[in-house]
RNA sequence: GGGGCCGUCGUCUAGCAUGGAUUAGGAUACAUGCCUGGGGCGCAUGCGAUCCUGGGUUCAAAUCCCAGCGGCCCCA
């Protein structure tokens, strides 16, 4: 038995099976800086999937990418106070260009407000100028002193960061939500992973913002993972980057702006939530390779019969534009085949041996269930299309069924504390809207409010903590 | 923020308690040649280790001590 597949079970130890799984399936591996990861081929080739299916969205709605520089002067970031202070215990610094101090230094992004908004402060003069709707993918910098974990929370982080300014309140309202729910879209149709939508609490809140908008999705372990945000910066920012347009009315007018992200996390929140013992389980819409084919050529038979079959199937699937690797190495077996391409989570496998091509048939395998079928070779095509559909399905539904079992609508704080700790999960609960309650809530517990959802709810009873009267229902959880 | 564990060929690991003789051992991976092939197939040969880094203790350090770097886990 050699190592080389997952030696823990996810049930068994979650985090360590994490790991475990990221690595031997290849997706990332540590480089030598504490809390940075390199991004391998095959977590690359999902994050280029996600990147192909938000840009098509975002383009569809007027939104253009661009890119700006990582090195923000320390003045710019200063300019809005509760931003500063929210960023700036992890913000990294470059303090010299070769061996001679800066005058200013300068910081590596954690995030490009400031540097953008300097920009669009030139750029908007007239009513006319707006809307800007730009996005940028781009790595950010922040230098989390907490523990990092690969993908989850890591020092240095691939995104995209979407910035949008308007004339209007109302404007920008809208395309907070618009984008919210393209994410939401992204999230549930495509990784398969369902989504709470809501609104944080001051406390969560983007620095700098009016408000912020988020996704949280739940993890096997019990524990919540903010999969996206969507801010409302109201005229916190052109306020003090003095972003100014003459209106139609003549007047001028301060704009009104929205930023907005997702982050290569959500790589980390497919491994969690769809993974299994052997290895990956990607769902087929951001699955870089959707079907692997196996020739098995038994001594005796004719290899080159097999090799050939496999090779027209190969050919039939790329016209319907899927990925196909045809493994027809020599030097692995049939059974490691099947193991390798299982811990890389490809979703649908055909095998293709002396016993298919005598009865003219094909042995498919789906990778979320295991189960094997046997259909005739003029079918398979059809049915690996028919299989993919039904896996992306089916790995939502699960997961669906996963998040509704891990939500728990408590009354009091005991029971609250009880369901906590025996089984994790979304709290929904009772809150009186006191910052005070949630922050004595966190550190008595470590739970925190994730969102207060749009779906609102009537308080079934008083404030889960001080017992006063409650304003709505709020999800706790705790937390990556 | 608090606590704990860990670092030895590419990878997983034995050795460390009780310092010295294992030539730092094994497995796996890798290379070559055979053999195979429907669930990580087998045989042979070969290649492969600054024992994380720096200091200290000692006649002697992979082993003991200190610091740093890096990783993991738990609690809040």
């Amino acid at each position: 038995m050699s190592d080389t597949g997952i030696t823990t079970k996810k049930r068994v130890d979650f985090s360590e099976w994490y790991t475990e799984t990221v690595l031997k399936s290849e997706l990332a591996d540590y480089a030598p800086v504490k809390g940075c990861m390199i991004i391998r081929e095959h977590a690359y080739a999902i994050w280029e999937k996600i990147q192909e299916i938000f840009n098509k969205k975002i383009k569809a709605t007027g939104h253009k990418n661009v890119y700006f520089p990582m090195f923000i002067p320390e003045g710019f970031l200063k300019k809005e106070a509760e931003h500063f202070e929210g960023f700036v215990p992890e913000v990294a610094w470059v303090t010299e260009g070769g061996s001679s101090p800066l005058e200013e230094k300068l910081a590596i992004r954690p995030t490009s407000e400031t540097i953008m908004y300097d920009a669009f402060a030139k750029w908007v003069r007239s009513w006319r100028d707006l809307p800007i709707k730009i996005n940028q993918w781009c790595n950010i910098v922040r230098w989390e002193t907490k523990a990092t974990k690969l993908f989850l929370r890591t020092r240095e982080f691939l995104w995209q960061e979407g910035h949008t300014v308007h004339a209007t309140s109302e404007e920008a309202e809208k395309e907070v939500m618009d984008i919210l729910l393209e994410y939401k879209d992204l999230m549930e149709k495509y990784l398969a992973i369902p989504v709470l939508i809501g609104v944080k609490t001051d406390s969560e809140k983007f620095a700098g913002a009016l408000y912020t908008t988020a996704l949280e999705a739940m993890m096997p372990d019990g524990k919540a993972l903010q999969m996206g945000t969507s801010h409302n910066l109201g005229q916190n920012f052109g306020k003090v980057f003095d972003i100014k347009f003459i209106g139609e009315d003549k007047q001028d007018h301060y704009v009104w702006q929205t930023s907005w992200g997702i982050t290569t996390r959500l790589i980390g929140a497919v491994v969690m939530v769809h993974g299994d013992d052997k290895g990956l389980v990607l769902p087929p819409k951001i699955a870089p390779v959707h079907v692997v084919i196996v020739p098995i050529p038994y001594k005796g038979t004719d290899p080159e019969a097999i090799k050939a079959k496999a090779r027209e199937i190969e050919a039939k699937l790329k016209e319907k534009n899927l990925a196909v690797v045809l493994d027809d190495r020599e030097e692995y077996t049939p059974g490691w085949k099947f193991n390798h391409w299982e811990l890389k989570g490809v979703p649908v496998r055909i095998e293709i041996g002396p016993r298919d091509l005598k009865q003219k048939q094909v042995t498919l395998a789906r990778r979320d269930t295991g189960v094997k079928c046997v259909v005739k070779e003029d079918d398979a095509v059809s049915t690996v299309e028919t299989l993919l559909e039904e896996i992306q399905h089916n790995l939502y539904a699960k997961a669906r069924i996963a998040l509704e079992e891990k939500t728990t609508t408590v009354k009091s704080y005991d029971e609250f504390k009880k369901v906590l700790s025996e089984k994790g999960g979304f709290l929904k609960a009772s809150w009186c809207g006191s910052g005070k309650c949630e922050e004595k809530v966190k550190e008595e517990t470590g739970a925190t409010i994730r969102l207060r959802p749009f779906e609102k709810e009537e308080p079934i009873a008083g404030c889960v903590y001080c017992g006063e009267k409650a304003v709505e229902m709020v999800y706790f959880a705790r937390s990556y």
